[in-house]
DNA sequence: CATGAATGAGACTTCATTCAT
DNA sequence: AATGAATGAAGTCTCATTCAT
């Protein structure tokens, strides 16, 4: 335990020249799988530096502990997604296209990735024990934030339905796709993710759409009806 | 009915007498808060004890270990949510209903409990190193029977779309009810159980229906409406 | 590391019982040994234990750390010296005698103990890694306070010279008998409590009077003599 | 002249180059710094090497090790007081001067320094761990040297008082000016050293002295009545 | 039945030190 | 000569679990 962490530095090294950025990816590389594949706690710096073959003191000289590690890890993998997100999405195209594009992308990424980093996050991310809350609520948000704009961009032009919160759109998008996600670890299943983007973007789609001026109309009578009743 | 009656008999010893089944209870509660809010690895075996006031030993008494503890909590916590939606269900209402009172329920008792328990089920669920994955995937099934049930007549009967694989449904319906249930906990917001529940519903419903049924359906509510008050 | 300190109690076990509170004092009886044996960096835990052919996590059992387990064992040494002071100080007796009996009885409860632990009270407790400033400062003050006591009750009286700040006294005094203990630890050699207590109250006596005030008392003491012998 | 021409022999490198020597010097004038202000186990050689700003790993193509370089830290330490002491002593001055001088230069020495060397001589000198007690009494018999020597003279003239060892002069001097350094040290006061020292030394004064005659008679009176008396 | 007591196994972390370049 | 890189050895601490009473 540091006596005066605040005066000496303990980071031993910077991570400067090519060898030891090299090694810096590969601890983080393992890392994200044992994380991924342990959970946080389950997780062991042993068995991080035993799958690279080097001493578990070598990890502390490029990391100051396990969790800065593990923030690392979850940091890069959000990165990865926000990156891949932000330059691919096709701006110009249609709504639905753009959609199809960030559900597509996010389910390649978290099944490719061959594991559920995105349990670690979900699961972890909440926790009071990690006091990681700060970071990753901003991260979350980044994450978030093109599906956001998308979202409201849509309700702007009149495309999307603006009688339903953002955050409740947002929740429709993303709880079933990270549901799907479940299902494909828990079960182990192979999953098309192509197809089953589409899909899920064929499903979601109406939901989201602005109604019809009818049936706007015709919904707001219903509602009228059953408030009416529910007061009877 | 035990969730698990092959873990049942493994048991140490049998409840017996009363006291016996007060105790099995009351730890049984309160493992359910600690791993709740701590989640399996946090939760300790001293902390259960301590809340009850009793010794470490005597929840190794009433049984074989932690993992099997937090086996049984999960397990009973599934038999009552399945139970609730079991006896609950209006199964002679229409589809719309059926698949809110169950929306409601399971929020009602997700949030209810204070805590989320389900984080500890969706996330160490599939963890290898908890395992738990063959008890787990059968609860998951009977958890998620009665939903399927439901979307299964609504598929049959018509009214929901049959273009798209049962499982994509349910993903839709859950997805969504757990991503708000996390960021419930997340951002420790209080939510108002009934009507996020009617809002998501009604937001899904439209997604749910065969097309154009919902325009149908509308269009003969707005006919009956005029009939019925041509009547008065 | 505890997720919630604050939260869960990490004690196991209050020492209520017979044994448990023998198990306590052998600990601290052992590891006033090693600490003083080997100032507070050098003393490890597992060496505790092993003296005392127990597990080192029975140490952990009864103390909550490495840190805590220190505390106590300075503390209670403490005490014991201001036990034996405010017990035995002869406070009807002349001042000289009360000095006295200070310094025989420090360098006796210092020496006897065989060990140093007065050197790990003295280096240990300036440093600023270890955070027991708090309590240390309050304990010292304890312990200074007899001869303190002692001093000011002096200059009160006019026994003791009165232009000098006490604080400076106090150094007079205890100065010289950490210095006399540290030779004797240094050198390894054995002293002769009693007698050097006497020398260096000698030594120190005249400095701590009030000038002139020991001729006039001698004088008095020989006229009185004379007297009380003519009266044989 | 080092301190430890033997220890010096041991070294890797005999310091040929104008630009070595250097570098051993900074590393001596650093690594003071940080053993003084941390001990000499909470000390590391990363601090040492970072303040520097060169490689841990070559502080150790310099010294052997932690050990040696304390070793040489405190060697020169020692080296320096006693050169200042024996350079500036005023030898044909009173006795009294003499004994002024020998206070403040210590206490300047030890207190410019910022940190307490001394607390790290004082407290690591005699542990058994590092095992540097050989080289220790050697330099601490050089270190008091001085005063050993200006207290036998006093003696030997009839100055000083002949009825207490020397050992034990010796001890009430340094004694009460390493208390008022620990004081300083641990309240982090800052003290007047120039008068603190003259205080200190109008204190002692008296103590050492030879008492005037009959004083000294009148002494030996009354301690043959209280032998007598414990007699009885 | 309940528990006081003890502990083995293992976790994370630190640091002086070595060695090839 | 200087250092980047790696590590062995050791230390503190936690916790589920066992067992005699």
């Amino acid at each position: 335990m540091p006596a005066c962490p605040d005066i000496a530095v303990k980071q031993r090294r910077a991570p400067a020249s090519a060898k030891a950025e090299q090694r810096v990816r590969d601890i983080l590389r393992v890392s994200r799988e044992v994380f991924a594949e342990r959970g946080y706690e389950r997780a062991t710096t042993i068995e991080i530096a035993q799958r690279l073959g080097i001493s578990e003191a070598t990890v502390f000289t490029y990391f100051r502990g396990k969790r800065e590690l593990c923030m690392r890890v979850v940091g890069d993998w959000y990165d990865e997604i926000i990156a891949a997100v932000e330059t691919g999405l096709p701006r110009e195209r249609p709504l639905r296209e753009q959609l199809q594009f960030l559900v597509r992308t996010h389910l390649r990424l978290f099944l490719i990735q061959g594991t559920d980093l995105c349990a670690l996050v979900l699961s972890e991310g909440r926790s009071k024990g990690l006091q990681l809350g700060e970071e990753f609520v901003a991260l979350q948000r980044r994450y978030t934030a093109p599906l956001m704009d998308l979202l409201a961009r849509g309700q702007a032009s009149g495309e999307l339905r603006q009688d339903i919160p953002l955050r409740l759109l947002r929740s429709l998008v993303f709880g079933p796709m990270e549901h799907m996600l479940w299902e494909a670890i828990i079960t182990q299943r192979q999953v098309d993710i192509e197809s089953s983007a589409d899909d899920l973007v064929a499903l979601l789609w109406p939901a989201l759409q602005a109604p019809a001026h009818e049936l706007l109309t015709l919904r707001r009578l219903r509602d009228d009806l059953q408030v009416a009743i529910g007061r009877c």
